[in-house]
RNA sequence: CGGGAUGUAGCGCAGCUUGGUAGCGCGCCUGCUUUGGGAGCAGGAUGUCGCAGGUUCAAAUCCUGUCAUCCCGACCA
C-alpha cells in the first residue's frame, strides 16, 4: 500500500478523551475512531490488526477441532425467556440492548450466544454418537455497559470470538476445556502479549470451573493475585488465602461500655487498644432477587478483613431457591434511602452486633421478616471478642460465639489481600497486580441445556442434559491490549504477528530519483516476497515520514537514503531502535528471515 | 444510577471573574525556498462558541433547562 493513496491521518497531539496510552496511541496513529460512547471504528490499519488476530484465534481453534460458524446478533427474546436469563439481562444487569419489532415482538442484540448455540444443539444433537461438538464465531457483540471506557478495552459493541462445545459427560467437557487451555495460551503467545492464566469467578454466565486469560497492565481492571513460585494465581474475585493469624484478645471480662465515636474498626481498635483481628465487624447487606423480595444479610467477619462481593452474591444465589426465587438481581450495602423501606425503626449503625433483631425489620410483603446471618470463617476461632452492642456509642467487649451470640451458618466470604499466605504453600505471599481480561474459559455444565431442554440419548437409551463448555476471547480487546503492553514515547510498537503490516519503506527525499527508483524496487521484491509492505511516498519531510513510522508502529522500516550511493540501505528495527546497512539485494530476504524467526 | 469535570475551527487550548466586532498553537490551502527526526518566509480559508429558553440596548461571557463526552464510584457500619 502506498502511503499517499491510503487515508492515512495522524495527530500530533492525543485527544482529549483518551487517558490511557493504548488508547491515545490508536487514536493519534490513524487506527481507531469514536463513533460514540463505548462504539468505535476501526479504519484500515486497524482492521487489519484485527484480522491478524482472528486468524491467529481460527488457526488455533481449527487445530483443536472446533468448527467455526456465525450465529445471528438479533435475537428474539423467547430464546432469553427459556434459559431464564431475560429479566437479568434486561433488568438486573441491564446489559443486553433490547427493544420491539414493528410486529412488536421482544427482540435483543447479542450480548453472548449460549442461548442461540444451545437451541441449536437441541435441534441438531440427538444421539452420543454427534458428541463431543464445538462450534465457534468471530463477531461483533453488543452490551449496554454500565460505563464502557478506554477506547476498545470496554466498548458497548465488540469483537469477540465465542465457542461452546457439547458433550456426554464432565470427562468429555474436561478434556475439551484442557484443549481450550492450550489453544488459548499458544493464542495469545503467538499475539506477543505477555499474561498469565488465573482462576476465576464464573459470573452471570453460571457454571462451574472457569479461567481467566489476564494481559499484565497497570490500567487493567482487574485484580490478580499470584505466588512468586508462579503454583497459584487468581482473580481477587474468586482468590482464596490464609488470613493472617489473630492478635489475642486483651479482654477478660465480658462488659458492654460506651464507645462513643467508634464506629470504624479502626477508631473501635484504637479507644479499645486492641486488634482489629479482635473485633468481629458485622456487615449488612440488601439482596434483591427477581420475585422482588429483599433479603437482609448480616455477615459477621474479622475486623482486619473486608467481604468479597463476588462471593456474597454467588451465596446469595445459592440460597434463591430457599425464597422461592431464581436469580439474585442485585447486592448492596442499603444506604439511608433503602433502609428507610424496611428499617422498622433506625439501625445502630456502626454499632451492630451479630444478633441485631429482626423487629429491625417492618413487616413489609416483600421484605424477608428475618436477617440471613453469616460468619465468615476468620471469627469461628475468636475468643473474647468486641463487636457491637446494637446500640450507637457502645460495644461489647470479651464475647464468645456459644456464650453471648449464637454463632451463625459458616459460609467463606472473605476477600483475599495481597500479604496473605498461600494454601499451597504458606511461605509463600500473595502479590497483587492489574490484569486486563482478554481470554474467558468455563466448563458451564447443564445449566443452559436443563432450561432449554437440550437432551440426547446415550449409550443406555437414557435421555440426558447435553453437557456444556464455552470460551471466549475479546480480540478488539486483545489488539489494544497489545498497545497497552507494547509502546514507547514515539508509538505503538506492534508485536510483528499482529502488526497491520510487516514493512514500511520510507523514501525520506522525494525529488531524489535514485531513492524514489529503489523504494519502488524494493516495495515491488517484498511484495513478491509475501511481506506486507508499506511505501511511504508522500511528499513530506524526512523527519515527518520518521515520526509517523514510529508512530503506527510497524516493526521493520527501510530507509533509501545516503547509503544508496554504496548500494545499501538503511534498516530499523521498531522495538529497539537497532540500525544497520543492508546491501540493496540482500534486504527481501533478511527482511523475511526476520519476520520468520519473529513468528515462530 | 451517584459524584466530579468538560463542551469555543479538523486536533490541543485561551477568552468567561468584570457582558461590548471570536483568538492562539498545530493541522489545512497557495507560492517560493528547504530536504535524514514533526522546516522557513509570505499570503489565505475554516466557527450557528453543544442545544433551547431567559435577562439585557448588547451574551462565548450572566440565569434556567437540556443534550453529549470524559473521569471516579457502585463497596464494609
Amino acid at each position: 500500500m502506498r502511503l499517499s493513496q491510503m487515508l492515512f491521518v495522524t495527530l500530533r497531539e492525543s485527544p482529549a478523551e483518551a487517558v490511557i496510552p493504548s488508547h491515545q496511541l490508536l487514536l493519534r496513529a490513524g487506527y481507531i475512531r469514536r463513533t460514540g460512547s463505548g462504539v468505535y471504528s476501526y479504519l484500515p490499519l486497524m482492521w487489519r490488526v484485527l484480522r491478524k488476530v482472528s486468524q491467529i484465534v481460527r488457526e488455533e481453534m481449527d487445530a483443536t477441532g472446533a468448527q467455526e460458524c456465525l450465529l445471528p446478533q438479533l435475537q428474539p427474546a423467547e430464546l432469553w425467556q427459556e434459559s431464564g436469563r431475560w429479566d437479568t439481562y434486561t433488568k438486573a444487569e441491564g446489559i443486553m440492548f433490547a427493544f420491539r419489532d414493528r410486529q412488536d415482538r421482544d427482540v435483543a442484540l447479542g450480548p453472548t450466544h449460549e442461548e442461540v448455540i444451545t437451541a441449536i444443539a437441541k435441534d441438531m444433537i440427538r444421539s452420543y454418537r454427534q458428541l463431543p461438538q464445538h462450534l465457534y464465531q468471530i463477531q461483533s457483540k453488543f452490551r449496554d455497559e454500565i460505563r464502557p471506557r478506554f477506547g476498545l478495552m470496554r466498548g458497548r459493541e465488540f469483537i469477540m470470538k465465542d465457542g461452546y462445545s457439547f458433550h456426554t459427560d464432565a470427562d468429555s467437557l474436561k478434556a475439551t476445556y484442557a484443549d481450550m487451555d492450550r489453544a488459548y495460551r499458544n493464542m495469545f503467545r503467538r499475539c506477543g502479549l505477555d499474561f498469565v492464566a488465573v482462576e476465576a469467578d464464573s459470573g452471570a454466565i453460571g457454571g462451574s470451573g472457569s479461567q481467566e486469560f489476564m494481559v499484565l497492565a497497570d490500567i487493567g481492571e482487574d485484580e490478580v493475585l499470584y505466588t512468586p513460585d508462579q503454583r497459584y494465581a487468581a482473580n481477587v474475585e474468586k482468590a482464596t488465602s490464609i488470613p493472617p493469624d489473630a492478635i489475642a484478645s486483651p479482654f477478660t471480662t465480658t462488659e458492654k461500655r460506651p464507645t462513643p465515636n467508634t464506629a470504624t474498626i479502626a477508631t473501635l481498635a484504637a479507644l479499645a487498644h486492641c486488634s482489629p483481628t479482635a473485633i468481629v465487624k458485622n456487615v449488612l447487606y440488601q439482596v434483591t432477587y427477581d420475585t422482588g423480595l429483599i433479603v437482609l444479610i448480616l455477615v459477621s467477619i474479622r475486623g482486619d478483613q473486608d467481604v468479597n462481593d463476588v462471593k456474597l452474591q454467588n451465596e446469595a444465589a445459592r440460597m434463591a431457591a430457599d425464597f422461592g426465587a431464581s436469580t439474585v438481581l442485585s447486592v448492596e450495602v442499603p444506604d439511608a434511602e433503602m433502609q428507610q423501606k424496611w428499617a422498622a425503626h433506625p439501625l445502630p449503625l456502626g454499632y451492630i452486633a451479630p444478633d441485631l433483631g429482626d423487629n429491625y425489620i417492618a413487616k413489609t410483603a416483600l421484605i424477608h421478616p428475618h436477617f440471613v446471618r453469616l460468619a465468615d470463617p476468620t471469627v469461628v476461632e475468636l475468643k473474647n471478642f468486641a463487636t457491637g452492642a446494637n446500640e450507637a456509642g457502645h460495644h461489647v467487649f470479651g464475647a464468645n460465639w456459644g456464650e453471648q451470640f449464637d454463632l451463625p451458618k459458616v459460609v467463606d466470604l472473605r476477600k483475599a489481600m495481597a500479604g496473605d499466605r498461600a494454601h499451597h504453600d504458606p511461605s509463600q505471599i500473595l502479590q497483587s497486580a492489574r490484569g486486563i481480561e482478554v481470554g474467558h474459559i468455563f466448563q458451564l455444565g447443564t445449566k443452559y441445556s436443563q432450561a432449554m431442554g437440550a437432551t440426547f440419548t446415550n449409550e443406555a437409551g437414557e435421555e440426558m442434559p447435553l453437557v456444556m463448555g464455552c470460551y471466549g476471547v475479546g480480540v478488539s480487546r486483545l489488539a489494544q491490549s497489545a498497545v497497552e503492553q507494547c509502546h514507547d514515547k514515539d508509538g505503538i510498537i506492534w508485536p510483528v504477528a499482529i502488526a497491520p503490516y510487516q514493512v514500511i519503506i520510507v523514501i525520506p527525499n522525494m525529488s531524489d530519483a535514485d531513492a524514489v527508483a529503489a523504494a519502488e524496487t524494493l516495495y515491488a521484491d517484498c511484495e513478491a516476497a509475501g511481506l506486507e509492505v508499506l511505501l511511504d511516498d508522500r511528499t513530506e519531510r524526512a523527519g515527518v515520514k520518521f515520526k509517523d513510522a514510529d508512530l503506527i508502529g510497524i516493526p521493520y522500516r527501510i530507509v533509501t537514503g545516503r547509503s544508496l550511493k554504496q548500494g545499501k540501505v538503511e534498516v530499523v528495527q521498531r522495538a529497539t531502535k537497532e540500525a544497520q546497512e543492508i546491501p540493496l539485494g540482500d534486504v527481501v530476504a533478511t527482511l523475511k528471515d526476520w519476520y520468520e524467526a519473529a513468528i515462530a
